[in-house]
DNA sequence: AAATAGTTACTGACCAGTCAGTAATATACT
DNA sequence: AGTATATTACTGACTGGTCAGTAACTATTT
């Protein structure tokens, strides 16, 4: 039975707005904070919606389902940032690029982005073989793949000790993931709390520099060379 | 309404046994199997009785919740690790107290009990300020108080490089902690699936010695003096 | 018999996913 | 221009199932 109109309605007050071409990046948005505060089984769609601004329902118009949604947002971000990177460290000497490829790896592993999906990847992915799958091949090989890249070219070129490159982009993440959580505190583990973002990569960068370089702390410092890694840690600091 | 006895219980086959002296580490050991495939918030207490031979009541009786129950699993592996180290890394040079505080670190990191520890610290715990308050000062202070004086000896006698020893336990933890993690591919990942245990240990102890030892890699290696860090890695290499 | 250990059935809250209905826009017709 | 009609985007109450925690009862031990 139709309903009886109940007046003209107000052309500048209308409750909602159809706007199909931003609903999905709205609700992966929300999506990423929801997930991230809540973990991903432990998220309530009803909260992406209302967060996202819209209702329950409208989710599933755009996305089959949770994990088909949580599988979208980490397309658009973990692979979206591993596709620029793979564009971007292109030129300058493999220690240029290689500080290139940490300052970007750091940017992204301190954006809220990375915290989010790296602590549902650790902790929940496993219940998922086929996103964790997704995760390893689209993510983690193509990112080692970069950076060992970029280190086999430095220790051919000398710049680097004689080490396995493989081995070496393994532990540049480690140390770059792990310092990145942990900055990141996500509760209140006293441990970096009060130490300023571009302080803690500075001690990643130069711990991790000092391990990969041929003559670190040795005698390089005594002929005048420039020897140290903070070499070429540009000067933004404060 | 009283019940009616039915009859006298025949004494030799009771249905089950009063075992209360044992019913709190079964309901650990089980919980620890359950947490960790299905982590904190999606694991079912029905599942964990089942595991630890006992109905769902029966838990109750021993821990007041969920969350209680999980606090204890962590103070019986987690702390009872760190205790250990701390009474057991008391001897030799600096070098060598560091050397047995990785590999026992890297024993404990690789046992069934941390992963799923870890996991669920790095993925759930932001969701349970006081639990993660509780892991941050019984557990990682500890650990990182226990190795960044190790260090800080070092660095005294001459052993290590001038390093912040706290950065440099922070370091060690990194590594340690995120190669035990991938080594153990909880799914499928890629990456270190085709590495024993102890290489994935060299490398990183190689690693990180490289980084914190004075004149790595360099002129050490010229003089005779037994420079590389597998110096002290003992030969239990099967 | 009393005390203690354990079980089972139940409750209330919660949530992913669905679907009948409604509001906003587009189009056709005056 | 306005008005009727069709189409599409979106809503939110509902369903079916799950599970933590509880209460009422039963078995074992002393």
């Amino acid at each position: 039975m139709p309903r009886t109109k109940p007046a003209k309605s107000v052309k500048s007050a209308p409750k909602w707005r159809r706007r199909p071409e931003h609903r999905p990046q709205q609700i992966i948005e929300a999506a990423l904070e929801v997930f991230g505060e809540c973990g991903l089984a432990n998220a309530r769609l009803q909260d992406i919606a209302e967060r996202a601004g819209v209702s329950k329902g409208t989710i599933y118009l755009y996305f089959p389902n949770k994990e088909e949604l949580f599988r979208e947002m980490v397309r658009q971000t973990a692979v979206a940032a591993i596709e620029y990177a793979e564009r971007t460290v292109g030129s300058g000497t493999p220690t240029e690029q290689l500080y290139v490829a940490m300052r970007g790896y750091w940017n992204f592993v301190r954006s809220p982005v990375f915290s989010t999906i790296y602590r549902l990847v650790l902790g929940e992915l496993h219940q998922f073989p086929d996103l964790a799958k997704f995760y390893a091949d689209e993510v983690v090989s193509r990112g080692l793949k970069l950076l060992s890249g970029i280190i086999r070219k430095g220790v051919d070129a000398g710049e680097f000790r004689e080490i396995d490159p493989m081995i070496a982009a393994r532990m540049l993440v480690a140390l770059t993931v792990m310092n990145g959580i942990w900055r990141d505190e996500y509760t209140g583990v006293p441990l970096l709390c009060d130490k300023k973002d571009e302080q803690v990569f500075q001690e990643v960068a130069q711990f991790y520099l000092h391990s990969i370089t041929p003559f670190a702390g040795c005698s390089a410092q005594a002929d005048g060379a420039p020897s140290d890694t903070t070499l070429f840690i540009p000067s933004n600091n404060d």
